[in-house]
DNA sequence: GTGCTTGCAAAGAGTTTGCACCGTC
DNA sequence: GACGGTGCAAACTCTTTGCAAGCAC
C-alpha cells in the first residue's frame, strides 16, 4: 500500500482518536489539508479491506462511522453510543464472550468479534 | 391512531414476520396492494413513535430494517444478521443482562434493551 | 366537517463511480 | 515509466418533505 498524503493524515487522526469518526467529520478535521470527501471514502474502504479500520453504521445517525483497530489493547473493540447526546466512546475490551456462547448454543449463530454498536445512555446524560 | 389500509396491512405483515424487513421489502410484499414507499416510511415512523416497531440500521446492508415488538415473548428482541448471507433472524430473548452490568460498572454507561444488531455467521454459512 | 393520512414528485443526505490527471515506488 | 491514488462532477441509493386530494372518525 502506497504511502500517500491522504492515507498518512487519516491514519494519524484515526489512531489518535478517542472516539469514532464519520467520513464527513474526517473531511472537516482535515479541511486545511485539502482532502476530498470521495478520496476519504476510498481511503477508508482501503483501510477496511486491509483490516485496519472497522466500519459501523449508527441506527440513530444513519451514517457510517469508522475507527482504527489497535492491535494492542482493543483488538475486539466495540462502540458505545449515547442515544441522547450521540457521543460515542470506544470500549477497550470485549464483553461478549459469555453472550456469544449462549447464542451459539441456542441458535447455532456465532458472533463476530466486532461490528457492534451498543446503544445506551452515557453517564453525563443520566 | 386511525385504522387505515396501509397501517392494517403493514401491522399484519410485521406481526407475522420471522425476520425483519426493509421499507423496500415491505413495498414489494405489498405491491399488489398499491402502497407507496413514502407512505410506508411514514407509517413505520408512526409505528416507531408509538413504540410498536423497532428500527435498526444494518452496517452491511446500509439501510434500515424494521420489526414488530411483540409484548409477549420477545420484549427485548435483538436481531442476528449473518455477515455472509445477510439473512436476519430475531432473537427471542435478551442475552445482555450480564454484559449490561459489566459495562455500567466500568464506564457508567447503561445499555438500552433494544437497538442492537449482532453480526455473526449463521449455522448454514459456517 | 375536521384533521390526520396518502400519493406523487421533488429534494435531501450519504456514498459511490467514471475519467483524466498526478504521485509514489 | 507503470500502476495505483486523487480530484471533480455526476450518478446512485435510501429516506424525507411539500402540497393538494382523500379518508377515518
Amino acid at each position: 500500500m502506497k504511502k500517500t498524503k491522504t492515507r498518512i493524515l487519516l491514519e494519524k487522526t484515526l489512531k489518535e482518536a478517542k472516539s469514532s469518526y464519520t467520513a464527513f467529520e474526517l473531511f472537516e478535521i482535515h479541511r486545511k489539508d485539502n482532502l476530498t470527501l470521495s478520496t476519504i471514502y476510498r481511503t477508508l474502504q482501503t483501510f477496511e479491506k486491509e483490516g485496519l479500520v472497522t466500519k459501523e453504521v449508527s441506527t440513530f445517525k444513519n451514517e457510517a462511522v469508522y475507527y482504527w483497530k489497535h492491535e494492542d489493547h482493543h483488538e475486539h473493540g466495540h462502540i458505545l453510543e449515547c442515544v441522547k447526546c450521540h457521543k460515542q466512546i470506544i470500549l477497550n475490551y470485549c464483553p461478549f464472550e459469555s453472550v456469544n456462547e449462549d447464542i451459539k448454543e441456542k441458535t447455532g449463530f456465532s458472533l463476530e468479534d466486532e461490528n457492534h454498536i451498543l446503544y445506551g445512555v452515557c453517564k453525563d446524560c443520566q
